[in-house]
DNA sequence: CGTGCACTTGATTGAAGTCAAGCGCTGTGG
DNA sequence: CCACAGCGCTTGACTTCAATCAAGTGCACG
């Protein structure tokens, strides 16, 4: 409840608005390890994290796990590819926690998206930050070391690193489990 | 005018619809070195690339410039958080060859956005695979070496490595202008 | 209790960066 | 018309960051 009004703040709501699009929402619980989309399935749902903390990834050309995104409270759940474009997921996502969701399904989103102009402009300024986002992560993986990454996002997003596994932190930033190791150990002093 | 049905050729518009996209769009030409759009500007437009090649760099923190995109035939010159949030750009853009291209207003793009629910949807499509490309380019940065992401770049977009001088193209990859040298003499052998 | 998982640590290797020099164009001004 | 400055690219010598391979620790859980 709360937290889609976190998620929705930028968008040009009327409370009536708000309240017919956040009808269309439903919460449920995703235990621990649960996987919310596999690779190859259809999306037909985004999610809007209460609680909790996700993790997406995709599998490299050698069988690696490659994370792309961690998803923690009053973010969304979401493979744009396949919801979009209606198109298998590449993607791979699960609970790295307990995690409290609200649910809503494409087609309810698609008829709010045509109904409510500024809900509309929302959806659009929201994949606009994405793009603005994942631009950043990129330049950021050219013009920046390992360690200096590690240190932005334990600094940006300290959840994440608390609560995610090592492993998973690592390919997040482009290295080995190892050099994370390393990258902690050499901070610590 | 070709150019303009490649463009939005993914939009499920009648004929009637794309000739009032069109009729927005005005044909420039852009002599090669010249800039589109500049850092701490603002975008007011964006333009459908006839003929020619452009390039989208950031300047880092320590002031060296990396390309963050080609744009080439068939392909958008846009800033997208410039444009549709309203900010000063973070990049800019120029023209690497002599250019012709069909420009077109926001204001005019936004009517139509908001008058024909097919262009509507033809511009969430594109932001959506807009963020596929990226992610793609963002794993390849973690799993690809730098030759295999040079090879992958020769095969997939030619003009680029044709058009483009070697120091652009090795920003753009990730690397040095020194070590794209190599990887290049390394291929020919 | 032992098997597996998360993480650490050491030794070595390797890919790409840095610094610096040099080559061949092109273009411009004396 | 030549001189030389600047740019785009190459090459060599050396360094460095992170990968790889391999062993080891501590902890959770069946």
């Amino acid at each position: 409840m709360g937290i889609l009004r976190q998620v929705y703040k930028n968008a040009v709501l009327t409370e009536t608005e708000f309240r017919i699009i956040s009808d269309k929402h439903t919460l449920i619980t995703i235990p621990k390890g649960q996987f919310l989309l596999s690779e190859s399935q259809y999306s037909k749902e985004y999610y809007c994290i209460e609680t909790g903390l996700l993790r997406a990834y995709v599998i490299d050309f050698n069988g690696h796990e490659i994370t792309t995104n961690f998803i923690g409270e009053g973010e969304l759940a979401i493979d744009v590819t396949s919801l979009f474009h209606r198109l298998p997921a590449k993607e791979n996502v699960h609970a790295l926690t307990d995690v409290k969701a609200w649910k809503i399904e494409f087609d309810h989103f698609q008829e709010l998206y045509h109904q409510i102009p500024n809900f509309n402009e929302w959806g659009r300024a929201w994949m606009a930050q994405q793009l603005v986002d994942l631009k950043e992560k990129s330049t950021a993986m050219i013009t920046r070391s390992a360690k200096e990454r590690y240190l932005q996002l334990l600094e940006k997003s300290p959840q994440i690193i608390k609560h995610a596994p090592l492993k998973y932190i690592a390919t997040y930033l482009g290295i080995t489990d190892t050099s994370l190791s390393r990258i902690r150990k050499e901070i610590s002093t």
